[in-house]
DNA sequence: TATGAATGAGACTTCATTCAT
DNA sequence: TATGAATGAAGTCTCATTCAT
């Protein structure tokens, strides 16, 4: 691919005015609601505006493109992700393997919440997934899952406790994907996860059994 | 999410004659170099007939839509995958492990080739992904898989294997996807590929202990 | 016939302000110039959008698609003739006989102006036609015509009331339209509007003899 | 309307082989099924070559182009109908109001057999009506309506009478043609095109009584 | 600041007709 | 004579974005 497109993404104009960041808002959920509602293929400026109850110039007045609402969108449900896994990981009154059990449940749980919404903003990636603030975003979680494997397999080199992260990172991230697809009742939905976190606890394991 | 639609994605002409077959395949590798130059926010019809050196016409003689093609270029890279997963899976001069280790690394490394095409073929998903016909192609390497875990599992319950299998599957495709997505070099690949046989060794032998 | 299709043909947007009224009109103008000067079937949205001196953008703004331009001008004309017919048909103050003549007279030749665009608009019927909507429209001048009938038939049946009418509309509005697409000049429409009030005439004056 | 082209309509080649005319005969067949099914809007030489079982090519051969299947089509529909029409016209051994209200009868019948396809032609009208063939055609029914016109006005004055014929002839093409594609079960279209035959006859009648 | 009408490029798809085989 | 693949112009409609008010 070559797509030498950078399109600015991030925010037009910092909303100081309480009036601006209400609106900024109400873009933001109007956006959930369209795209859940009608998919990513249809996702335009003027249904944001219009479920959102302002004008598409309005609209352009706090986005500077359609990609960057979207952006936001994902930002927002990153970061409310990625606090649930920080605040879990690092609560160390839990013994780890609990908490990486718990961890795994809740995000898929929260995976599963909104699944309209999720998938419709994960086939919309492309559109904004190639913006550099979209990298960014990521580091945070990476951050806590390396922490909390360098907690437990403290013997473990360097290299390869980062290795572990991240294969964790990204099948907890993918698998969770996958099952707020599939559409699967909230008990099949807790029957994967902990299928799941069984899988990282038996991986975990098998490095302390070295 | 509305849009239930179910286009009709299958070959819209039998092609018996070479000359046929030959323009499909035109068609199909024009398409794939489409989708890994332009991604698939340009694939368009008129780009793929200008690659493939034919009428927009002539594609539509053969393709009832867009969608079509692309789903084409899926199924044949599943049909190879799913061999592959197959004939790694099903050797049992080899040892399972030993077949499990070898198959998650062959899918990895495949899983990279061609990373752009198979990339900007799964930003195109939304389009071919509710097709019913693409349901289909997702059950045989499904099959291989819940094979595979029953003979090396057997004094697992069937409904814990069936979960264990899908479990493994999904975390197999996600991430080879991720690591593809990435643009890693060849070695790190290997890397990440082993560390992800590892996870679902140690997942398994898990149960084996039990 | 397959094709039940019911395509929405109703005016996408009520035009409140002014100005939009304004583009309305002059689309409506255009897309009657277009039909009488290029025939139905080279009815384009393209050409229509151009005629007026519009984007195709704005025409789509104001009419969700070509079909719905068409209805448009057939019902204005179809409300200029059915006021017509009515006024004529329930002025009790004139004869009876002489309404009749008078509005059959009217009629033809109001279908004779603008028989070019008129002729067009018959030709593009199918594609309007079948729109819910356009049913609604032709039940007004129903209306007027039973009335008329029941006011110089009222010792007849209803049903067969209903009958008289209901052929007499058909005939005037068939033949009417038959002469205006004939291209005669004004006398001989006028002929031909008055054989044709006279054959009316003499038909329920049968009624009356009985 | 300008519409300045003047498409050669009339039949490519004349059959003089059996085989010949045998595939122009399925041909016409198959185009009667299209049109009957599909309609006058999927109309296509695709459609009638594949069901007529002959190739495009051969489809070409026989006819210059799409127009030329369609007036065909209506030619032997007219012909049909204007023998039928002649044939009662002038039986002398039936009395003549008699022989009027058994045309009419008979000619609305036979418009509503085969109301789809004669519905989607008339959609179709467009399309070939413009050719001069086309006008020749009708000549045939209006010499039989005039001759028993004047069979029994012979004392009206020939311009008037041919008025009447006209004027008759008019509404019952265009009565019968709205009568079938109104949809009427049997009896109701009987009843329709008997009323019909009672305004043809209370006009006649009206000529002999002056 | 807010509005929302206007723009027009561009996407998809169909189909009449030709012509090499 | 028959075939049917190939062509590509043309048509419909959408949507991101701008800008006059």
């Amino acid at each position: 691919m070559t797509s030498p497109r950078k399109p600015r993404i991030s925010t037009r104009k910092e909303p100081k005015q309480t009036r601006s960041r209400q609106l900024v808002s109400d873009i933001l959920i109007a956006a959930g609601r369209v795209l859940a509602r009608e998919g990513a293929h249809r996702f335009t400026a003027a249904r944001v505006a219009e479920e959102a109850g302002v004008s598409v110039g309005s609209l352009y007045q706090y986005f500077p493109n359609k990609e960057a609402i979207l952006f936001r969108l994902q930002s927002e449900e990153w970061e409310r992700t990625s606090g649930l896994l920080t605040n879990i990981l690092s609560d160390k009154s839990v013994a780890p393997f609990e908490r990486l059990r718990s961890v795994v449940l809740e995000f898929v749980r929260s995976e599963c919440e909104e699944a309209d919404m999720r998938n419709a903003l994960d086939d919309a990636a492309p559109l904004y997934r190639d913006a550099p603030e979209s990298q960014e975003i990521h580091k945070a979680g990476t951050r806590s899952a390396r922490a909390f494997i360098e907690e437990i397999l403290p013997h473990v080199a360097e290299p390869e406790r980062i290795l572990v992260a991240d294969i964790t990172m990204m099948s907890l991230k993918a698998v969770g994907k996958q099952i707020s697809e599939a559409g699967f009742v909230p008990d099949e939905v807790d029957l994967r996860a902990r299928a799941l976190g069984d899988m990282f606890c038996a991986y975990l394991q098998s490095f302390m059994n070295q």
